[in-house]
RNA sequence: GCCGCUGUAGCUCAGUGGUAGAGCGCACCCUUGGUAAGGGUGAGGUCGUGGGUUCAAAUCCCACUAGCGGCUCCA
C-alpha cells in the first residue's frame, strides 16, 4: 500500500491505491482545485503525469498547479499546458482545413509548442486560417473538456493506426514500442526520440492514447501524455505561425508543415508576450542597423555581405582598438596577411577538399581555362583537374594523417593540374606560413600571431541572417603556436580575455559550451594523452571563469578540443560567439617545428581563438545588447549641439569645436528647427549627450546637459568641465552616462 | 539548398484589372522658438527583374532574384 512523500518531506499512506488527483484532496480542497498534473517519483527519477494517474507503491509526488492571478507559470504547469494546447490546436486544424490533415509531431518548446503535420495536396494552410483557427481553439477550450487517456495493447493499437493510414502517427507507435521503423527509411541513422523535456518515459507494451473529451466521440490522438485535466485549464492559446520542417529533420524525407502555437495560464499574459514580441522587434539589428545606418547590404554587392557605412565603421574600430590594446598586454604580435591564398595552400590544409561545397568556387586562371576549352575539355574535366592534388601533397598528407579527404582518383602528375586561388575560408593557413618562415626555439614559445582577418565562406542562401550569419565576415583571429606544457596557460590566457570583453560590455547572458571528444569515434587526430591533456585544461579553464558551462562529448573538432560562447539574440536564436579551439593537426600537415632544449625538432600545439568570433556577428549582437543605446565610448555620435535659435549658432559651432579637439565624436544641429524638435531627432538617434545652448550658455561659456535615457534637463554645467567629464567616461569605457552638472 | 510568406518614394506602409498614394525623411520659404517634432511649398517612383494573359497589369499566371520566418548546415 502506498507510502506518499510530499516535497516538505511529510509521508502519507493509504492502504490502497490512490490517484495523484485525490493525493491533492487529500492536502487541501485549493490544492486540489488548482492542480493540472503531477511529478512522480517511483524511485526511478522524477516524471511529470498526469492528475489521474493511479499510484500503487511508494512514491514521491509534486503536485503541479496552475499559476495564481499574477504569477508566472512554473514550467512544468507551462508544459502541460503547451503540450495540450498543441492538441487543441491539431484539432482545430482539423476542424478549419479537413480531416485528412496528417498529424504527426507535437511537442511543448520554450516560448510555446508547434505541430508538425502533413496537409494532403489541394489542401493548403496559411495565415489566412489563423483567425479561424484560433476561434475554434477558443471554443475547445471553453467547452472544458476533459483530456481522457485510455492504452491499447501494442499490437491493437498499432493495428488500429496502420488502418487510419498515418504514417507519422505509426512511426511514432512504432518508436514508443521501441520497434524498427516499417515506414520510415533513411540513411542516417535514426535521431533519438524527440524530446524536449528532460523527463523520462519508459517503453511500455501498449500504446496511450488521449481524447479531448470521451473516447470514440471526440477528437483523439496517439499521445504519451501528460495533460491537464482538460481543456479550460490551457488558459488562453494562440497559432502563431507556418514553417516547414523535415520528417525526423531528414532533409531527403517528408516534408511536413510545422505550425508554431503558444499558450499560456491567462489572457493577460498571451498578450503580455505578444507585446514582448513586438518590442524585440524593435531591438533587432537589422531593425535598428538601418535607422541608425551602422551597416548595409546591397543585393548589387551580394547576399551576405556587409557594407560597414561611417556609423557602424566607429564602432568596429573602437572595438578593435579596445581588443587590439588587451592583446598588446598579453603579449601578442600583429601581422596582415591577403584575403586570397593558392588551392594549394588549402589543399595541404585540407580546407579545399574537406569543406568544398562551403567555400566559394575556386579562382582559376584564364589561361589554364582557355587551354582546356581549346582542347574541347568539359567542365567536369575542369572541375576534376582543379580538386585534384599532386602525388607529393597526397603522400605527405597521407603520411602524416591517413587523410580520408584525397582520393586516389582525385591524385594527379603536376602537369595535369590546374592552379587557382581561394577566397580565404580561414586564416590559419596563412598564419602557419608565418610561423614557418623563420626558424623557432622553444625560448620564443609561445609564438601569438594576432590579425583581424577577413574570410569568405558559402554559406547556405537561407541561413544568411543580418549581421549574424553573411558570407564575407572579419575574425578578431590570433594563432598561438605554443608547447604542449604551455597549452593550459595559452586556453586559459584566452579565456582572460573573453572575459574582460564581456564585462567590458556588459554581456552576461551567454553560456559557454566545452566541445570534448566522442569516445567512441575514430575521426579525431592527436594522442590520446594530448586529448587527456588538452580537454582537461579547457575544462580547468572553464571552471576558473566562473560561468555555468556544459560539456560536450561529441562537439570538439577533429583536430582537436574547443571552448564556445553562445549567445541569444532578441528573438531567442543563438549564435555562437567567441570561440578558443586547440589544434593537432594544422602543425603537422604544414610541417612545422620549433627546437626544443634537446636540440630537436618538435611539433607545435596550435591554439585558435577569436574572442569576438567575427567582427559582424558580434557588432550584430551588441546592437541588440544596447538596443543601439551604446555606451559613450562606442556611439558613432558622442554629443550633439543644439542651439535655441540661429543666433546661438555661432557658439555652438563652437563648442562643437572644442568638443572635436578634445577627440570626442560630435555634431551641431544648426537648423531652423525648434529646440523640441532638435532633441526629437538627437533622441531618435540614441545620441549621448545632448547640449543645449543659447544666448545665456553663450554667455558663461557653459553648456545645458540633457543626458539619453534622462527625460529631463539636467542643469548647466562649465564646458570645460563637461569636455573634462566626457573624456574620462570614454578613456574609462564607462558604460552608464555620468556626466552630470 | 528546402518549404512558406513578402518585394510600391530614402524609411514605414496603403493601394485586387481602368491616369501611382500617405506619414516620416529630404530641399526651399515663413517662424528665432530654453528641453521628445511650429507652419507652408516642392522635389522624389520604368510599383524587385524578365516573360505571359488581357483592349488595359502595381494588381492575374510563370520563371528568376532579393528579404523575412522556419528546416537542414555551420571548419
Amino acid at each position: 500500500m502506498p507510502t506518499i512523500t510530499l516535497p516538505n518531506g511529510d509521508k502519507k499512506s493509504f492502504d490502497h491505491p490512490i490517484t495523484a488527483a485525490q493525493v491533492a484532496a487529500s492536502i487541501g480542497a485549493g490544492l486540489a482545485k488548482a492542480a493540472i498534473g503531477a511529478k512522480l517519483d517511483f524511485g526511478d527519477g522524477p516524471a511529470l503525469r498526469d492528475l489521474s494517474t493511479t499510484i500503487d507503491r511508494d512514491a514521491s509526488i509534486a503536485i503541479i498547479t496552475a499559476p495564481k492571478p499574477n504569477q508566472a507559470a512554473t514550467p512544468d504547469a507551462l508544459y502541460l499546458m503547451r503540450h495540450s494546447a498543441a492538441h487543441v490546436m491539431a484539432e482545430a486544424i482539423q476542424d478549419v482545413i479537413g480531416k485528412d490533415v496528417q498529424l504527426a509531431y507535437g511537442p511543448p518548446t520554450d516560448t510555446g509548442f508547434f505541430y508538425d503535420m502533413f496537409v494532403p495536396a489541394g489542401k493548403k494552410i496559411s495565415s489566412d486560417h489563423f483567425d479561424a483557427i484560433n476561434k475554434r481553439m477558443a471554443e475547445i477550450i471553453k467547452e472544458d473538456r476533459p483530456f481522457t487517456r485510455y492504452e491499447q495493447p501494442g499490437d491493437e493499437g498499432l493495428k488500429r493506426l496502420k488502418s487510419e493510414g498515418n504514417k507519422y502517427k505509426v512511426d511514432n507507435a512504432e518508436r514508443a514500442l521501441g520497434l524498427p521503423s516499417s515506414v520510415y527509411q533513411s540513411a542516417k541513422p535514426l535521431a533519438a526520440t524527440p524530446d524536449t523535456s528532460s523527463l523520462r518515459h519508459s517503453v511500455t507494451p501498449s500504446l496511450s492514447f488521449y481524447a479531448t473529451g470521451a473516447p470514440g466521440r471526440n477528437w483523439e490522438d496517439l499521445c504519451r501524455g501528460p495533460h491537464v485535466p482538460s481543456t479550460s485549464r490551457i488558459g488562453a492559446a494562440r497559432v502563431m505561425s507556418l514553417a516547414s520542417a523535415y520528417w525526423h529533420g531528414d532533409e531527403n524525407s517528408d516534408r511536413l508543415i510545422r505550425v508554431y502555437g503558444t499558450a499560456f495560464p491567462t489572457q493577460e499574459q498571451l498578450d503580455a508576450y505578444l507585446n514582448q514580441l513586438e518590442e524585440a522587434k524593435k531591438r533587432d539589428h537589422r531593425v535598428i542597423g538601418r535607422a541608425l545606418r551602422l551597416f548595409h547590404i546591397d543585393e548589387d554587392v551580394g547576399q551576405g555581405l556587409i557594407l560597414w557605412t561611417p556609423n557602424g565603421s566607429i564602432i568596429r574600430k573602437e572595438l578593435q582598438t579596445f581588443i587590439a590594446s588587451e592583446l598588446k598586454k598579453q603579449g601578442y604580435t600583429e601581422v596582415f596577411t591577403p584575403h586570397i591564398g593558392r588551392l594549394e595552400l588549402y589543399k595541404t590544409s585540407g580546407h579545399f577538399p574537406y569543406y568544398k561545397d562551403s567555400q566559394f568556387a575556386p579562382i582559376v586562371e584564364r589561361e589554364d581555362l582557355e587551354k582546356l576549352s581549346a582542347a574541347g575539355r568539359t567542365c567536369a574535366e575542369m572541375t576534376n583537374r582543379v580538386e585534384a592534388v599532386s602525388e607529393r601533397l597526397a603522400r605527405g598528407i597521407n603520411e602524416r594523417t591517413g587523410a580520408q579527404t584525397i582520393t586516389p582518383d582525385r591524385i594527379k602528375p603536376d602537369d595535369q593540374l590546374i592552379e587557382g586561388f581561394m577566397l580565404r575560408p580561414m586564416n590559419c593557413p596563412h598564419h602557419a606560413k608565418i610561423f614557418a618562415s623563420s626558424p623557432h626555439s622553444y625560448r620564443d614559445m609561445p609564438v601569438r600571431l594576432a590579425e583581424f582577418g577577413t574570410v569568405y565562406r558559402w554559406e547556405q542562401s537561407g541561413e544568411l541572417n543580418g549581421m549574424t550569419r553573411v558570407r564575407g565576415f572579419t575574425q578578431d583571429d590570433a594563432h598561438l603556436f605554443c608547447t604542449e606544457d604551455q597549452v593550459a596557460a595559452e586556453v586559459q590566457g584566452c579565456l582572460t580575455l573573453v572575459k574582460i570583453i564581456f564585462a567590458t560590455l556588459g554581456m552576461k547572458d551567454y553560456r559557454v559550451r566545452v566541445g570534448l571528444r566522442d569516445p567512441d569515434s575514430a575521426k579525431y587526430t592527436g594522442s590520446a594523452e594530448s586529448w587527456d591533456k588538452a580537454e582537461a585544461a579547457c575544462i580547468a579553464a572553464a571552471e576558473s571563469l566562473g560561468v555555468a558551462f556544459s560539456k560536450e562529448p561529441g562537439e570538439a573538432a577533429f583536430y582537436g578540443p574547443k571552448i564556445d560562447f553562445v549567445v541569444k539574440d532578441v528573438i531567442g536564436r543563438e549564435w555562437q560567439l567567441g570561440t578558443v579551439q586547440i589544434d593537432y593537426n594544422m602543425a603537422n600537415r604544414f610541417d612545422l617545428s620549433y627546437v626544443g632544449p634537446d636540440n630537436h625538432p618538435h611539433r607545435p600545439v596550435v591554439i585558435h581563438r577569436a574572442p569576438f568570433g567575427s567582427m559582424e556577428r558580434f557588432c550584430g549582437v551588441l546592437i541588440e545588447h544596447f538596443a543601439g543605446s551604446f555606451p559613450t565610448w562606442l556611439s558613432p555620435e558622442q554629443v550633439r549641439v543644439l542651439p535655441i535659435s540661429e543666433k546661438t549658432n555661432e557658439y555652438a559651432g563652437k563648442v562643437m569645436a572644442a568638443l572635436r579637439a578634445a577627440d570626442v565624436r560630435c555634431s551641431a544641429d544648426l537648423g531652423n528647427d525648434r529646440v523640441q524638435g532638435k532633441i526629437k531627432v538627437a533622441a531618435d538617434e540614441k545620441i549621448p549627450y545632448m547640449l543645449i545652448v543659447g544666448p545665456r550658455d553663450a554667455e558663461n561659456n557653459a553648456v545645458s546637459i540633457r543626458a539619453r535615457g534622462t527625460e529631463k534637463d539636467l542643469g548647466a554645467m562649465p564646458l570645460e568641465q563637461f569636455i573634462d567629464g566626457i573624456r574620462a567616461e570614454i578613456a574609462e569605457k564607462r558604460a552608464e552616462l555620468g556626466v552630470r552638472p
